[in-house]
RNA sequence: GCGCCCGUAGCUCAGUGGAUAGAGUGGUUCACUCCGAAUGAACAGGCCGCGAGUUCGAUCCUCGCCGGGCGCACCA
C-alpha cells in the first residue's frame, strides 16, 4: 500500500532544510481537526536553522510542492504546511489492500519469527479465581496476540503459584478441619473456607504459622503425605482455573508454576554464594541492594526454604536456556513492582546480561465498592467476586436482551456467551492498564455506549448489510470493477483513514505492551462506521457508489473482526 | 519515614512539547412506513490538583507541595 508519509517526506525534501528524509518523516503530523488537512508538516524547527519566520517556510514549501496524484491539495496555514490527500484514490488503495489481505490484515513481520515469552494469569492455586485475575489473564492474552499478530514466536506461561508457604497453611488447615466428602463436592470454595479459618485462628494462635512453615518444609523435601496433599490440592485448582479458561477461550503452552522449579533452585543457591552475593542475615541468607536503594532480596528463609524471588531466579535462567527467548515479558499486578526490580537487579549482579529483555508489564489493582468504602479483594478474609459468576452474569444479562430484541436466526446460548463475555473482555481492556478500579456490576453490565456489545453489534449490523446485497453487487467489489470516486463524503472518508491505521496501531499497542490503544482504535472505528452508516445509504441505485460503499462496509468489517480477534473477542454475524 | 504509581467535564476515562483539550456515561431534547435504535444528532458541562523551572511555546518534560493508591525480610 502507499506510505502516504514517505510520499510527503521526498516532496518536502530539499537539501537546504538540512533535514534528512526521515527526520522529515517523523516530524509529520495528523492533524486533530481534518479541515486542517490530513497529514501536516509543522515548521517550527526549520525556523532558526534557516532565520526565517516558520509561516515564511511554510509558504515556501506549500508553494513548491506541485502537481501529485496523492494529493488533492497543498496549503500552508500559519506555520503548517497541510496535505489534503485525495480522497477516492485514498479509499481505493486503502479499501482494496484490506479487503485483499481479509483475515490477515492489521499484522506484519516485525518479529522475523523471534521467541518471545508471555507470562500471564498464573493465579494462586487453591483459592479462588477472582474477578482481580481477570487482568493478568486478559491483559496478557491481548499481548499474546499483539506479538503473535507483528510477526513473533509466542510461547504462553501460565507461571502457578502452586508452591510456598500458602501450601503449608492449606494443608495444616485440612488436616485439622478438613473432610474429604466437603473438599470433594465445591473443591476451591471449601479450601478457601479453610484458609480463611486459618487465617483467622492463626491470629490468636501463632503457632499454627509455624506449623503451616514447618510442614512446607516437609513438602520442598519431598516428604510422601504432603506431597500427595499438594497435588491433590493442584488437580482440583487446576480444573475450575480450566472451566473459566474455556469460557474465555483462552490456553497456555505451558503451566509450568513455581513448583517447576523447586529442584532447580540449589544451583542458583550455589552460584550466588560463588559469586560473593548471598550474606547471612538474621538466620535468612540475602542479597544485600542496599547500595541500588531496595531493601534486602530474600533467597532463603532462616529455616532454608526457598522464597519468591529464588524461584522466578530459577525460572528466569531456565526459560533463558530452554527458549532462549528475545523478550520475557512478565503480565504481574503493579503491587509487585519491588520484587521485580529487585530480582532484575539480582540477575544483573550474577552477570545476566539478558536480564534486560525480561519486562515487567505492571497493572493497577482491582478494589470493591463496600458501602461507601473501597478496599481492596482478601482471599483471607474472604471478600472476593468470583470471575465466573461476573461471567456468567454478564452472558445472562445478554441473553435476556436477546430474547426482547427477538433477532431472527441467532442462537442465543451461543451469541449471548460470545457478546457477554466479550463485554467482560472489552470492559478490561478499555483502559490503560496501570490505572487502578473499582469494580462496579452496573459498569460490566452497561452495553452501551464504548463497550463491546457496542463494537460487536457495529460488526453484526456490518455483516447485515452484506447479507442484503445481491450476489452480483459482491461479486462486483471483489472483482474492484467500479469508479471509486462516488466514495468521497467526509464520513466515508474519516472511516477509510482509520482503517488505514490499524498496521501501525496494532505495532504501537505490542510496543508499548498496551492493548487498550487498539481497544480505543477499534471504538474510533465502530463510532466512525455507524456516523457512515448514518449518513448515507449504501445500497443505492447508481452501481460505481453502491459498490464503492459495500467495498467500505465489507473492509469495515473485515477490520472489526480482526481487531477484536486480536483482544481475544468473538465477533458474531448476528446478535 | 522512604520508594514507585495515579490526579483532565458531576461520574468513568482518552489524549498531545505546538493550530479551538476529546469520548462515553448521567441530564435535557430530536430522529425508526428508511440497509439492525445494543444506533445517530443537538444542547449543557473544564484555572488539564497547586506552585515554580526548562522552552519561542507546557495539560504533556523537571523539581517542590497537596490529595489518593501500592510497596518497603522469613507471604506470593
Amino acid at each position: 500500500m502507499v506510505d502516504f508519509k514517505d510520499i510527503i517526506a521526498n516532496e518536502i525534501y530539499d537539501e537546504a532544510l538540512g533535514l534528512s528524509i526521515d527526520d522529515i518523516r517523523n516530524l509529520i503530523e495528523i492533524p486533530a481537526d481534518e479541515k486542517m488537512g490530513d497529514f501536516a508538516f509543522p515548521c517550527f524547527r526549520l525556523a532558526k536553522a534557516l532565520r526565517k519566520a516558520p509561516q515564511m517556510i511554510a509558504a515556501d514549501i506549500a508553494g513548491r510542492i506541485s502537481g501529485n496524484e496523492a494529493f488533492a491539495k497543498v496549503e500552508n496555514v500559519n506555520a503548517y504546511v497541510n496535505f489534503f490527500i485525495n480522497r477516492a484514490y485514498f479509499a481505493s488503495q486503502v479499501v482494496s489492500e484490506v479487503n485483499d489481505l481479509g483475515d490477515q490484515y492489521g499484522r506484519s513481520d516485525h518479529g522475523a519469527g523471534r521467541k518471545v515469552i508471555v507470562e500471564y494469569s498464573s493465579p494462586n492455586i487453591a483459592k479462588p479465581f477472582h474477578i482481580g485475575h481477570i487482568r493478568s489473564t486478559v491483559i496478557g492474552n491481548a499481548i499474546y496476540k499483539l506479538y503473535d499478530a507483528i510477526g513473533f514466536d509466542v510461547v504462553r506461561i501460565n507461571h502457578l503459584g502452586d508452591y510456598g508457604t500458602q501450601f503449608g497453611k492449606m494443608i495444616v488447615a485440612y488436616r485439622k478441619w478438613g473432610s474429604e466428602e466437603e473438599l470433594a463436592h465445591d473443591p476451591i470454595k471449601t479450601l478457601l473456607k479453610y484458609y480463611t479459618r486459618f487465617h483467622k485462628e492463626a491470629k490468636d494462635d501463632p503457632s499454627l504459622e509455624d506449623e503451616a512453615r514447618e510442614t512446607f518444609v516437609r513438602l520442598e523435601a519431598g516428604e510422601p503425605e504432603e506431597v500427595a496433599l499438594w497435588k491433590k490440592f493442584r488437580e482440583l485448582s487446576l480444573a475450575e482455573f480450566n472451566r473459566v479458561y474455556d469460557m474465555l477461550d483462552i490456553t497456555f503452552d505451558s503451566y509450568a508454576g513455581e513448583s517447576f522449579y523447586s529442584d532447580k533452585m540449589p544451583r542458583f543457591i550455589q552460584e550466588l554464594k560463588d559469586k560473593g552475593l548471598l550474606i547471612k542475615s538474621e538466620g535468612a541468607q540475602i542479597v544485600d541492594l542496599e547500595e541500588y536503594g531496595m531493601s534486602p532480596a530474600m533467597i532463603t528463609k532462616s529455616d532454608g526454604s526457598s522464597l519468591y524471588v529464588t524461584r522466578d531466579i530459577a525460572a528466569a535462567v531456565y526459560r533463558k536456556e530452554h527458549y532462549d527467548f528475545y523478550k520475557c515479558i512478565y503480565v504481574v499486578a503493579s503491587q509487585q513492582n519491588l520484587h521485580f526490580k529487585q530480582w532484575k537487579k539480582v540477575l544483573e549482579l550474577m552477570g545476566y546480561e539478558w536480564e534486560k529483555d525480561c519486562i515487567h508489564v505492571p497493572f493497577g489493582l482491582v478494589s470493591l465498592s463496600d458501602g461507601d468504602d473501597i478496599k481492596m479483594m482478601s482471599t483471607r478474609e474472604g471478600t472476593v467476586v468470583f470471575l465466573e459468576d461476573v461471567l456468567n452474569t454478564a452472558v445472562e444479562k445478554t441473553a435476556d436482551i436477546m430474547r426482547e430484541k427477538q433477532t431472527s436466526g441467532v442462537d442465543i446460548d451461543t451469541v449471548s456467551r460470545e457478546v457477554g463475555i466479550g463485554a467482560v473482555i472489552f470492559q478490561e481492556l478499555s483502559n490503560n492498564r496501570i490505572k487502578d478500579y473499582v469494580f462496579s456490576w452496573d459498569k460490566v453490565l452497561n452495553f452501551d455506549g464504548e463497550t463491546g456489545p457496542y463494537v460487536q453489534y457495529t460488526h453484526a449490523r456490518a455483516s447485515s448489510v452484506l447479507r442484503n446485497a445481491s450476489e452480483e453487487d459482491l461479486a462486483g467489489v471483489r472483482a474492484g470493477e467500479f469508479d471509486w470516486s462516488k466514495l468521497n463524503s467526509d464520513s466515508a472518508y474519516t472511516l477509510v483513514k482509520l482503517l488505514y491505521r490499524v498496521p501501525e496501531v496494532v505495532l504501537e499497542a505490542a510496543n508499548k505492551y498496551e492493548p487498550s490503544i487498539l481497544t480505543r482504535h477499534l471504538v474510533d472505528i465502530a463510532q466512525s462506521f455507524n456516523k457512515f452508516y448514518h449518513d448515507e445509504h449504501i445500497l443505492v441505485e447508481d452501481k460505481d457508489e453502491k459498490l464503492a460503499k459495500l467495498a467500505l462496509v465489507l473492509a469495515s468489517r473485515t477490520v472489526i473482526a480482526n481487531c477484536l480477534g486480536l483482544l481475544g473477542i468473538k465477533a458474531p454475524e448476528r446478535m
